[in-house]
DNA sequence: CGCAATATTGACCGACCGGTCAGTCAGTGC
DNA sequence: GCACTGACTGACCGGTCGGTCAATATTGCG
C-alpha cells in the first residue's frame, strides 16, 4: 500500500487523534458555524480520514455537542473564582468587568462558538450547555450584587439582575461588534478593551449626568 | 434577471412573484441562516419553481444580498427621525431607548437577519450593508449625545461613542438573549421591554451608587 | 390577429454532503 | 504461531445542493 500522505506526527508523544479532531472541529465550527463545515474539512485539518472521525464520533451532531461541551467547560472554569473575591463592591465590580472581558477576548474561538450556538433558533442541539454555563456565571454575579446591595453598597432602586445583564451584555456586545465598531470614526476604544471596561464601570457607578 | 421594474402594471391578483420570493427568503434566512436554507425551500414557500427563482435572481448570494439590502433599508427608516427630536437630552434619551428597543423587537426577522449576517466572519457577503445602516444610526446617536454634552446636559468625562455603544448594545443584547434570560429565576424583565428600557436609562442617568 | 419578449416550468447536471462498509494494519494475550 | 481487537482507511451510497437549459405558457404591442 503506497502511503500517499504520511501523517505529520505518528510518534506516541503526539496528540491523540481524538484530540486533534476535537481541536480541528472547534476551530472550524467557531469560524464558520455548523452547517458550513463539512466532516471532510474537519478530518483533513485533523490529519485523519473522514471515516475515522465517524469511528470516534457517531455523527456530526455528536461531534459538535462534544466540542461545545468542552468549550463550555473551559469557559466556565474562569469565572468560578468570581464569587470568592474580597474587597468592596466597587472593587469587585471593576475586577469582574475587566476579567470577564479579558476572558471573552482571550478565548475568542470559544466565545464565538457559544454565541453562534445561542443564535441558532429553536430548542435544538446544544443550547442547553451554553445556557447552563451562562446561567451559572449570571447567577453568581447576581448573588454578588445582591449581597452588596444589602450592605448598602448599591442603590436600593437597582435590580441586580438588570445590572448583571448590563455588565455581561456590554462585554458581549463589545466582543461581537468590535470589528464593525472599528470602522466608525467616533469610536476610539476598540483596541483597548481595558479602557472600554473602565469607562463602562465609570458610567455604571456615577451615571452620565453632570455633578449636581 | 429583470433589473427594471415592469412599470405598466395595473390590477394583478396577489403580490408579484418577485415580492413573494423576497418575502419567503427573508423569513427563511432570518429563521435558519444562509446555509441551511435551500433554494428549493424558498421556491416552495413562495409558490414558484426553483428555476423561476434563478430567473429573477442570478444566484443564491444575489438573492440573499437583495433581501439584506431591503431589510437594512426598512430597519434604517425608523431611526431617521431620531435626530430631529426636541426636548432635553434626558427626554430624548428616554425616547431613543424606548423606540430603539421597540423597533428591534417589532422587526424581529430583520433584526435576526442583520445580526446573523454580522456574525459571519470575514469580509464576505453583505456585511457592508449592515455596517452602513448600523453606522448611520450610530453616528446620528453620537451626534445627539455630543451636542447635548456641549450644552452641559452630559457629564464632561463621558465619551459619547461609549455611551452610544452602551445604549445600542444593551438593546441588542436584550433582544438576542431574551430567550435565554427568560429561564433565569433572577430575571423579571424579559416580558416587559419597556421596563428594561426604563431601568437601563435610570442606571445610565444616575449610576448605581447610593445617593450621597 | 401575429409575434416577440417575458414568466414559468420540469428535467437534468456535476459537486458535495453525511454516513456506511468491507477490509488493512499494529498491537496484545495466549 | 494464532485469535482477537480497536484504530484507521479508500471506496462507495443515497440524497441534496446550487445552478442550467430547453420547452412551454402568458403577456404586451404593432
Amino acid at each position: 500500500m503506497p502511503l500517499v500522505k504520511p501523517a505529520p506526527n505518528l510518534s506516541v508523544s503526539g496528540p491523540d487523534a481524538v484530540e486533534r479532531i476535537l481541536a480541528a472541529a472547534k476551530d472550524l465550527f467557531a469560524e464558520s458555524g455548523f452547517d458550513t463545515v463539512s466532516m471532510n474539512a474537519i478530518a483533513e485539518r485533523a490529519g485523519v480520514s473522514k471515516a475515522n472521525v465517524f469511528h470516534h464520533f457517531k455523527s456530526k451532531n455528536a461531534l459538535y455537542l462534544e466540542v461545545l461541551k468542552t468549550a463550555c467547560h473551559e469557559s466556565g472554569s474562569h469565572i468560578d473564582r468570581l464569587g470568592s473575591g474580597s474587597g468592596t463592591l466597587v472593587e469587585r465590580l471593576r475586577d469582574f468587568s475587566q476579567l470577564h472581558l479579558t476572558n471573552i477576548l482571550r478565548d475568542e474561538k470559544i466565545s464565538r462558538l457559544i454565541q453562534r450556538d445561542l443564535l441558532e433558533n429553536g430548542p435544538q442541539r446544544g443550547k442547553e450547555f451554553a445556557e447552563q454555563v451562562f446561567g451559572q456565571n449570571f447567577a453568581s454575579l447576581v448573588k454578588i450584587l445582591r449581597t452588596g446591595q444589602k450592605k448598602g453598597e448599591l442603590r436600593q432602586g437597582i435590580d441586580p439582575a438588570m445590572l448583571a445583564t448590563l455588565l455581561i451584555g456590554a462585554d458581549v456586545f463589545f466582543f461581537q461588534s468590535r470589528e464593525v465598531l472599528r470602522h466608525f470614526p467616533d469610536v476610539s476604544f476598540t483596541d483597548t478593551p481595558e479602557s472600554y471596561s473602565r469607562m463602562l464601570v465609570d458610567i455604571l457607578l456615577h451615571g452620565i449626568l453632570p455633578n449636581p
